[in-house]
DNA sequence: ATCCATGCAAAAGATTTGCATCTTT
DNA sequence: AAAGATGCAAATCTTTTGCATGGAT
């Protein structure tokens, strides 16, 4: 858990402003592993500073996004976006019927490496999101 | 490239009822490797059947996706669906940029297997997407 | 003082839903 | 005849844009 002087520098070494918004949104983010929408993340901060609007909520995390504090991605066919502070290269396990993502403890060099082999032809490699769409236990004991 | 009454047998064979605009939708799908969005099935089949109404596309889709016929990805962080006619495991390459979708000729099946294995825990398994994200030789250029 | 972030409202884009009417089976 | 598909319109949901104000550098 950072404190709040360490979430600033990390902002400011990223080039980017510090607000107190930036502040309670990176400190909501900062080890975070639900991989909160942005609407689960304006609903969190929102607790302690109101007045904010999700519109800042979107602004901060496409900022945050470009400056690679946060990796965005779509869960399964679902149209909404999710922000994820671990940009390490690590795939997702999506429940197909909730929605709810997971991390999944694998390795990921071997696609990594394969992916990077294949693209020497075909473009520049930002990188690989791996995404294992399935069913979870809880919906699974439901049915 | 599929005859009609073939096609009306894949239909009938997944217990989905035989029309016209299941036939040209399915046609426009069979062999496709554009990744179209449902926007794009609409523009193309439109032509022969200007009555479609891309409700009728979307409804389409869905129940190709469900019968297993097509699936269903969301490239990138852009919010729109592509659906793929081709259900074999198979990563795909997504521009940053221009949203272009190719395939990869990659081997899946480490990170298939991979992926398996460590679902034994974590619920069931329906399929694993790989979407590597980058630059398109294209729009590198552009650059 | 300048540049950028914020908040509000409206807009845009993709997909879904409700419903009446036709088609398949 | 019954069940399901189609087309149209309206609704929904997520995300983006425009613009005036306020805050950070």
């Amino acid at each position: 858990m950072a404190e709040r002087e360490e979430l600033a520098d990390i902002l400011r070494g990223r080039g980017l402003r510090v607000t107190p918004q930036r502040l309670a949104i990176l400190k909501y983010l900062d080890g975070n592993t639900d991989h909160p929408t942005a609407e689960d993340v304006y609903a969190a901060v929102k607790e302690q500073h109101p007045a904010m609007s999700l519109n800042t909520v979107y602004k901060t995390l496409e900022a945050f996004e470009e400056a690679d504090l946060v990796w965005r991605f779509g869960a399964g066919q679902k149209q909404k976006s999710h922000y994820d502070p671990n940009t390490t290269p690590h795939p997702h396990f999506v429940c197909d019927q909730c929605g709810h993502v997971d991390d999944l403890p694998a390795d990921c060099d071997t696609v990594q490496r394969e992916a990077e082999d294949l693209l020497q032809t075909d473009g520049e490699m930002l990188r690989v999101e791996i995404c294992v769409v399935g069913v979870c236990d809880n919906c699974t004991d439901r049915a």
